[in-house]
DNA sequence: TAACCAAGGTCAGAGAAGGACAAAGAGCGT
DNA sequence: ACGCTCTTTGTCCTTCTCTGACCTTGGTTA
């Protein structure tokens, strides 16, 4: 099942090169599942990590956009989230803003803002053990937003 | 609809350079839905947090006039900065950064990434009563960045 | 001034999507 | 058989939208 409904998402994605705009509950019916099973197909094979980008919204006229990426700086990118595990100190992540800074993927601006978020005084209010897995999903998040642009 | 509406009245703004006036009954009639429905996409998407000034007037020759703001940067930010508390929720956090984003502070770019830093997603590892003062941290942190860009 | 008409405002309730999560199932390697 | 991972499903939740009944305010007119 999971593979059907992950390959009509590719075949919409091919055909509008790129970008695929569904509605969860209308693809259910079509594809005769549940409409949490997109979910499950959405979280499990379309995920940033893979190359796609997904964003929704609720209520009446909602919908579930998925946007392939696939820019060489998208691939440099996906290699820094990669490289990053589930925790990340503060010193590393500099490192690797320093470096994405030099090898032009992403500007003065965005290095100050990101190393803004890493910094240790964002962090002061949680408890130590919490504080580089967090570090790691936010720089994680906010890597993947720039292969959107 | 709601779609339908805004994009209305944000062609308006565009047109008339950041001012438009509009009488609700009659823009009712000629997007074909009913005058509340006005009032809610003014309430849900033209708030004084996004951006915009409404003002009206009832009875014969009513009016609303929906008005964009338009302040200094340094002044805009600082007025965030202030504005935000020990905590933070994600909700709150994206309509400050849309409100950036509309106002002009900030780039889309810029936006994406500092939403990415507030979604929920970059919490999931931490225990829920230090998510939101965690987030208003780090936000307050990037605003501060963007003071010197 | 009282009565009336013309706007716009409020609010609650129903409906329309999508999201999160837990429980159960299916396959597979050891 | 056991444990692990990936799937499937269902239930409950949150967000966003739409509508209608009723309210308030500002002009107009007799």
């Amino acid at each position: 099942m999971s593979d059907m409904v992950a390959r009509y998402i590719l075949d919409i994605l091919d055909e509008q090169g790129g970008a695929a705009e569904i509605r969860r509950n209308e693809l259910a019916m079509t594809l005769g599942c549940v409409p949490s099973q997109i979910n499950y197909v959405i979280t499990s094979r379309f995920t940033p990590e893979q190359g796609f980008i997904v964003e929704s919204r609720r209520g009446g006229g909602g919908y579930i956009r998925i946007t392939r990426i696939n820019t060489t700086r998208g691939v440099a990118i996906m290699h820094i989230v990669n490289a990053i595990g589930s925790t990340l100190d503060k010193a590393t992540a500099e490192v690797m803003i320093e470096n994405m800074l030099t090898r032009g993927i992403i500007d003065a601006r965005t290095a100050k803002l990101m190393a803004a978020a890493m910094g240790e005084r964002a962090y002061l209010g949680v408890p130590q053990e919490y504080r580089d897995s967090l570090r790691a999903a936010v720089f994680k998040n906010m890597l993947l937003t720039l292969l959107d642009t």
